[in-house]
DNA sequence: AGCACGCCGACT
DNA sequence: GTCGGCGTGCTC
């Protein structure tokens, strides 16, 4: 983001009493309110910018911050007064206030629903006297001694790993740190790194905020951090937590208390007083990425926070965004290399069996689901009593049924998508909308008995690796058999403890789990994504393949005889040959030429304005209205603003999805143009009834 | 979003 | 005669 940081200045503090004073306070009013903007109350004692407090708004009354700048122009006839004002608890940061503007502003949300978001919930149902007491309690819990545990003893550090601490440290005493590209491949010891940076950083009496993409990721990371600071104290914060918890968590936060907060995106909005690091790790997971209500960018905010901040974010990865490269490329970001694993372990073998040498099966016959040599490669492992990881991203028995006889597919009435088989439960789900139903015992047109499973999920894949490998035990991990965190880790706690030979599952089981006993991978058909509509596909892919492939091998010993198979229709395929290498500087620069050629992200900024209605031509109207308005703003020809075309799962749910998406050669442009459109778009919705919802994703993951 | 008000069908 | 369906509109 290119927007300049302005630093906010502290507030004064409150003078003595006088008449009631207009305060604004931003409120939870979403979108199509039309509520945009603080709202205006009186108060007669003097209230501070980022005071909580509660408000009447219509019947009821809601939490409420006090926003800083002017109160509103316009004279309305009647002001309410304020309510309770929750006076112990500190006034969030001028900085807090500062990132909210910016994310609401760069997001086009209102300030109110995204402030109000990111706050615990559990601050909505409580009054001032209730946090009071949480706080008291938590005060007493605070006040018990740490325990006295000895200093952990530190690994030593590979000349990369100094030197990426050192820089970070560096940065840490300038006035304006540039933000850090920490690359390392996988086992290379990026983790070490963040410990030794948080701790340079709490030693200067800092806090540190680290993000992982995901909740199931926080566990393994948290434990490393709460065993290298045994005398600090860390919060989590994630979706994970009861209300209570989140609560704890974030005034520990508030009040100074916490040392280290590490959280899912969520936490990018901790308030933090001290804040002294920012690490965002594997910085190019697309879980950064809010996909509901305000849809912002962790990873883009945790840049922006650290220069509102003027503190070091460091980004990790062993496969960055292309947009992060590209900073890099440009000097705008400070690249740390790590290029060696740690004791100096190989990176696995990888290998791309070719399908097309295969062997055409018969009529009426499937090829394998596994080569022969991969097959074999599998079997070795068993002999050896090492593990193995068998990866396809698809979950269910197979996805979608066929009748034969007439041309039935096992369609969801109410999305465009087909409903997944799952054997063992004996259902038809549709994975986007709640329906479930009993699989049918013949074809529900014409009755024919003969319905054919069409194509392979991870459950069938379990099953078919059950009949090649006889008295493997094989395990299972996708989202169907990891519901609930506490399945998740149980399930890898089997992996670790070595119950689990074989274990067969989509992308869960490429993600960050350190699996030690693992010397074979296999991508069971990854292609796909090669040529995905989805522009972003071979990225993603690419990432998911070398994280994958670094599961295989963190032994030392073991890396040696560690492999990769990739089963693949086109081992000629740049992304799989720069695999093969674990190129990523050359995956990254074929990419870019690609996506420089094409005009796309990130030479590009986007955005999407999305429309959802039963009828689809009503959605479809409000786009064109607002394409016409769009032409009358200043700077429109700075844009381009292409037709509406529905949305790639065009109907979920029985909503109809048709969306726009709006281009421009710089994000100043594309912020210039959505900041002046939204009048219009509010005021269009009025005209267009029947439209459900309306949005606008500012830089779009998915096209 | 909530939570009202508001004007038309089947019930103690 | 009321209870209640969700259409439309407002909240400093």
């Amino acid at each position: 983001m290119t927007v300049a940081a302005e630093a906010p200045t502290t507030p004064t503090p409150p003078t003595a009493p006088t008449a009631p004073v207009t305060v604004r306070v931003a409120i939870e009013a979403p979108q199509h309110s039309g509520l945009i903007g603080p709202l205006d109350y009186l108060s007669t004692a003097p209230l501070l910018p980022g005071q909580l407090l509660r408000v009447p708004l219509g019947r009821r009354e809601v939490l409420g911050i006090v926003w800083h700048g002017a109160a509103g122009l316009d004279e309305l006839p009647s002001k309410k007064p304020v309510g309770a004002v929750f006076d112990s608890l500190p006034p969030l940061a001028p900085n807090w206030l500062a990132l909210l503007d910016f994310a609401a502003a760069y997001y086009q949300r209102s300030v109110g629903e995204l402030a109000l978001a990111v706050l615990p919930p559990e601050l909505r149902r409580i009054d001032p006297l209730q946090l009071s007491r949480r706080l008291a309690r938590l005060a007493k819990l605070l006040a018990r001694p740490m325990p006295a545990d000895p200093a952990p003893a530190l690994p030593a550090l590979a000349a990369a790993q100094a030197d990426a601490v050192q820089a970070i440290t560096l940065a840490m005493a300038e006035a304006a740190p540039v933000p850090m590209l920490l690359q390392g491949v996988t086992g290379s010891g990026k983790t070490e790194v963040y410990l030794r940076a948080a701790a340079a950083a709490l030693d200067a009496g800092k806090q540190a905020l680290v993000l992982v993409p995901e909740i199931n990721l926080t566990p393994q990371l948290e434990a490393r951090f709460a065993e290298r600071f045994p005398q600090r104290r860390m919060v989590a914060m994630h979706s994970g937590l009861t209300p209570a918890q989140r609560l704890a968590s974030w005034l520990q936060a508030a009040l100074g208390q916490a040392d280290i907060v590490l959280g899912t995106r969520l936490s990018v909005f901790a308030p933090m007083t001290r804040l002294g690091l920012i690490v965002v790790d594997e910085e190019h997971d697309p879980s950064y990425k809010q996909q509901e209500g305000a849809r912002y960018s962790a990873r883009d905010l945790a840049v922006y926070r650290g220069r509102l901040e003027r503190v070091p974010v460091v980004l990790g990865s062993a496969t960055p965004s292309l947009e992060s490269w590209l900073r890099v490329v440009q000097g705008r970001y400070q690249r740390l290399r790590l290029d060696q694993r740690v004791g100096d372990g190989a990176l696995p073998r990888v290998r791309l069996f070719d399908m097309g040498v295969l062997p055409r099966p018969a009529a009426g016959e499937l090829p394998p689901v596994l080569a022969p040599l991969v097959l074999q490669s599998l079997r070795e492992r068993l002999g050896r009593g090492e593990q193995s990881l068998v990866f396809l991203n698809r979950r269910g028995y197979a996805p979608v049924l066929h009748c034969g006889a007439c041309g039935w597919k096992s369609g969801c009435p109410n999305c465009s998508a087909w409903r997944v088989f799952h054997k063992r439960e004996r259902t038809l789900r549709c994975h986007h909308c709640a329906l479930v139903e009993r699989v049918p015992r013949a074809c529900p047109d014409c009755g024919n008995l003969d319905i054919a499973a069409l194509g392979q999920g991870t459950e069938r894949l379990e099953e078919q690796l059950a009949g090649l490998l006889p008295g493997a035990r094989i395990g299972r991990l996708d989202a169907d058999t990891a519901r609930g965190q506490g399945e998740l880790q149980s399930r890898l706690a089997q992996v670790h403890a070595g119950d689990v030979d074989v274990l067969v599952g989509t992308q869960m089981v490429t993600k960050g789990h350190d699996f030690r006993r693992v010397t074979l991978v296999v991508a069971v058909n990854p292609d796909s994504a090669l040529f995905a509509a989805d522009f972003r596909a071979p990225e993603r892919l690419f990432a998911l393949l070398m994280q994958a492939a670094g599961r295989a091998g963190r032994d030392a010993d073991a890396a040696a005889r560690s492999e990769v198979w990739v089963q693949t229709w086109h081992p000629q395929h740049a992304l799989y040959q720069a695999l093969q290498r674990h190129d990523m500087d050359a995956f990254a620069a074929s990419q870019l030429a690609e996506r420089q050629g094409a005009g796309l992200p990130p030479y590009s900024h986007l955005a999407l304005l999305r429309a959802e209605a039963r009828d689809a031509a009503l959605a479809t109207d409000f786009l064109r209205a607002a394409a016409a308005a769009a032409a009358d703003l200043p700077g429109a020809e700075a844009v381009m603003v292409y037709p509406p075309v529905p949305a790639t799962l065009n109907k979920i749910a029985g909503m109809e999805r048709v969306q726009m998406l709006i281009e421009a050669s710089s994000r100043a442009r594309l912020q210039a143009l959505l900041a002046a459109w939204m009048p219009a778009l509010h005021g269009l919705r009025r005209s267009h009834k029947g439209l459900a919802r309306w949005a606008i994703d500012v830089d779009p993951l998915a096209i």
